[in-house]
DNA sequence: CGAAAAACTTGAAGTACTTCAAGAAAAGTA
DNA sequence: TACTTTTCTTGAAGTACTTCAAGTTTTTCG
């Protein structure tokens, strides 16, 4: 089955017709490792269903390093939303961190399908009431945790992660640097 | 003209009658400069959009301070999007910063009101885009600059803000001190 | 398999902030 | 108007991190 189906079906009921329109509207992608999604002042006019693998959002800083903001794991919708929205130049890159195959779908085609298919609108508005929510739980424990405190609550509540990310891209986004992670793994801080 | 429909009519069409039903679903409600819209450990079932006044999202911290995380004002959306979703405790107080009057809409009246009139779950879906992106810019802005930089960002950016709410709020939502921010304003560091 | 690249570790030195304490200024209220 | 509360300022001392540089381990891939 497929997963986008599925995932559709946990928000909003949708027969075999309905999902064969939801997907004659998308493109399947492949990317290996490494290779960039979007690419910083590039407009973001696609959205990303992730079927398979893990991917990051992250920023090029002026000091020259990579500023990891988000990952994305299956299931995950991942865009730069406004950029998408309003069509103008992301400051965003999204790369994959596994070799993934994801679900593109361009705005204009988006647009097209909600039009036809006009209850897809709440699966996105409860998408992303899911979504925004979990970014205000973000910004809580940035502010009142330390780093140290960040680093514990990710690995008791996203061990996943650990797992299959490189450190350098948890500590990052933790904002905290890798070879702080580095101490507080071994217990020398 | 009421300015919850003209903000819906900036992203859908909606004629009178419409209007009408929509207004019937929410309730205007006053609050006094202080007083809190939603306290933590409460669900919050409402969702709030503000007509006048200025309001803060903020947690109370182990530490006993308050840490302000958003500022809501005139034709914003306030809610605790996982609270109002899952009907689960909020860890997030809101409070008005100023006498305030806001349209408040209970979760079971949304779920009505959209049933009602589907053509809206377009509207909240783009109204979450914006808040999400934003979302996602803001992490930017709070990961790549130093606490200068945020406030001069700010300052240049939302100097409404500025002027309306107190500094130490300002400090607070841009993440650090009070003190710190009294510094950077007379140029002491 | 072996070489190269990527990721992780360690300690020493530095810094962008915080915390505390106290006083001054401004705003709210009777 | 004066009194109270809230907000802002200042300097001194402290700290949770960062940065740098170098070495080690692990992973990738021809």
């Amino acid at each position: 089955m497929n997963s986008l189906i599925s995932h559709i079906q946990k928000f909003i009921p949708l027969n075999n017709e309905e999902a064969e329109i939801v997907l004659s509207y998308f493109k399947i992608e492949k990317f290996k490792k490494k290779q960039l999604l979007l690419q910083e002042n590039q407009i973001c006019n696609k959205q990303y269903f992730i079927v398979n693998g893990c991917v990051r959002f992250y920023i090029n800083t002026t000091k020259g390093t990579e500023q990891t903001t988000q990952f994305g794991i299956e299931n995950w919708w991942i865009t730069d939303y406004l950029s998408f929205q309003y069509l103008t130049p992301s400051s965003f890159n999204i790369q994959a961190i596994e070799n993934i195959e994801i679900l593109s779908i361009e705005r204009n085609s988006f647009e097209a399908l909600l039009e036809r298919l006009p209850k897809l609108e709440k699966y996105f508005r409860l998408v992303l009431q899911k979504s925004f929510g979990a970014a205000q739980v973000r910004i809580k424990y940035l502010f009142t945790m330390s780093a140290e405190e960040r680093f514990h609550h990710m690995n008791d509540y996203f061990p996943e992660f650990i797992q299959r990310v490189p450190q350098y891209m948890i500590a990052s986004y933790l904002d905290f640097s890798a070879e702080f992670m580095s101490k507080i793994r071994s217990g020398k801080v």
